[in-house]
DNA sequence: TGTACATCAGTGAACGCGCGTTCACTGATGTAC
DNA sequence: TGTACATCAGTGAACGCGCGTTCACTGATGTAC
C-alpha cells in the first residue's frame, strides 16, 4: 500500500486534503467571496505562506473546491442513476433527482459555490467544465436510454424549435455523443434547470412560507416532470422493445 | 411642486439615492458580501462616517438595495402582465417571463442579490417578504384568471398531492386569497421554480456550451412550459365562459 | 423681519481588526554515490 | 551503510492595503417667537 510514496509525499497529500476540508467549513461561515488563506491557515495552526506550498493562489484554491464539489455531487448522481434497473427511467429519474436534493440539503455552502451567484473577480477555469457537466450527463443518459428502448411517449402537436435552437440542440447532441431527438433533448435541458431552480429556491430561502418544508412539493414535482419528459409510468418497457411506429 | 419639503429633505432623498446608486456599481465590480460602506463614499467625495446619517449600518443598506431589486423586478413584471388583454393568459405568461428575464439580463447583480446564494452573515428582515413575493403573485395571477374563465386544460390522469403538500397548498392559496385548485397552483410553482432557474442558469453561466446565447431556448421554453400550465394555445377564451363539464 | 436656539450633515481622527502575497531563512526529509 | 548534497515544508517579518463603526467637533439649515 501506498507504493512507491515517501513520506513527504503523503504528508502532503494529507494536508493538502487537511486544508481543503479547512475551507469548505469557512465557506460555511463566510461564503466564498470572503474565503480566507489566513483564517484557513490559522484554523491549522499554521502560518498563512506555508499554504502557498500547496495552492499557488486564493483563486486556485477555490478551484480546487469548485472541482471537489462538481466531481462530489456528480459522484452521487451517477451512483443513484445506477442503484436499481437500468431499464427503469423513471425509477433512475426519481433516484437521481433525489440524490441531487440530498447532496445539496447535505452541503448547502458547497452547492451555493457552484450553483449560486458567481464568486466576483473569480474566473473559471476550463479545467472545471468537465465535472460541471456531469449531472446533466446523467439526466441526458436517462433519456437518452429510455427513447431508444421506446419508453418515452410525447405529445404530438409541440412548439417546433426554430433554426437557432435546432441548431444549438444538434451541436450539443453531437458534443456528448448522445442521439437524442431534439424535442427529448429541449425537455431535458427544461427539466434539468427546473430541478436546479427549485433546488435553489428551497436552499436560499424562496420557498419559505409557501412550500416549506419542502419534501412533499419535491417528490410530486419529480413525478409530474417525469410525466414532462415522457417518461412512461409505472413499469418499464421491456429492453429492446422498438419504438412506437407513430414516433419515426 | 415637492410642497412641505424643506431643501434639507430634498438633499437628504437625493443624497440617499446617490447612495444606493453608488451601491448598485459597486455591487456589479465586488459583489454583495464585499460591498463597502467606505468604497461609496470615496466614490460620492464623502467620508465614510458620513454614510451613517442615512444607513444605519452595512446591513440597512442591503436590505434596502434588497428590497429596491425586488421592487424593481416586481414593478417589470406587472407591467408586462397589463401590457395587453388580461383575457389571453398565454400573452400575459410569455410577456412576464420575458420581462423577468429581461430585468435580470439588464441587472444581473441585483438579480444575484435577490436569487444568488444568500449573503453570508446576513439575515433578511421582515420587509423584504411582500416585495419578494410580487412576481410570484402575478404568475399566479395569470393561471387564476385564465382557471376562473375556463382557458386551462389540465390532463386528468396526473399524480395526486399527499396530505402534506395539500394542506402547503391550501394554507398558500388561502395567504394569497387566490382561490386555484391544487394541480393548477401545484404547476405554477413549478412553472416558477423552472423559470427562475432557468434565468440562474443563464446569468451564472451554466448554459454555457450548451444553449448559449439563450434567446431561443428562453422562448421555445415559456411555450412549452405555457403548455405545461395548460394554458390553452392561441386566442384566449371568450370572458366569463364556463370551465368545461369535465373539470367540475 | 430679525434674532436665538435646535436640528442635522458632514468632518477627521481613531479603534481594532482583517486581508493576499513575497521573501530570506531554518531545519527536516530524500537521493545519489 | 554512510556521507554529501539537493529538495522541500514551514517560519516570521514585512509590504501595502482594506474594512465597519464610534465620537467629539464645526458649520450650515430650519423653526419658534
Amino acid at each position: 500500500m501506498n507504493a512507491g510514496r515517501t513520506a513527504r509525499e503523503r504528508a502532503r497529500a494529507e494536508l493538502t486534503n487537511e486544508i481543503k476540508e479547512a475551507a469548505r467549513r469557512h465557506l460555511a461561515a463566510e461564503g466564498a467571496s470572503r474565503l480566507s488563506v489566513r483564517a484557513i491557515a490559522r484554523e491549522l495552526g499554521m502560518v498563512s505562506s506555508a499554504l502557498y506550498r500547496y495552492f499557488p493562489s486564493r483563486d486556485d484554491l477555490l478551484t480546487a473546491l469548485i472541482i471537489d464539489a462538481y466531481d462530489s455531487l456528480g459522484t452521487a448522481a451517477e451512483t443513484a442513476d445506477r442503484s436499481g434497473p437500468a431499464a427503469d427511467a423513471r425509477r433512475r429519474w426519481r433516484s437521481v433527482c433525489a440524490s441531487v436534493r440530498a447532496w445539496a440539503l447535505a452541503h448547502p455552502h458547497e452547492y451555493s459555490l457552484i450553483y449560486g451567484s458567481p464568486v466576483p473577480g473569480y474566473e473559471a477555469p476550463q479545467d472545471t467544465i468537465a465535472p460541471a457537466s456531469r449531472v446533466g450527463l446523467v439526466l441526458v443518459g436517462i433519456v437518452r436510454d429510455a427513447w431508444s428502448s421506446g419508453a418515452i411517449d410525447l405529445p404530438e402537436n409541440g412548439p417546433v424549435p426554430d433554426p437557432e435552437l435546432a441548431a444549438q440542440l444538434a451541436n450539443l447532441s453531437a458534443q456528448i455523443t448522445m442521439s437524442v431527438p431534439a424535442p427529448v433533448l429541449t425537455r431535458c435541458l427544461i427539466a434539468w434547470t427546473q430541478l436546479f431552480g427549485m433546488i435553489s429556491f428551497e436552499l436560499f430561502g424562496q420557498l419559505v412560507g409557501s412550500v416549506d418544508p419542502s419534501d412533499a412539493f419535491f417528490a410530486h414535482t419529480v413525478e409530474l416532470m417525469a410525466d414532462f419528459l415522457g417518461i412512461r409510468p409505472g413499469q418499464p418497457a421491456p429492453a429492446g422493445r422498438p419504438a412506437q411506429p407513430a414516433r419515426s
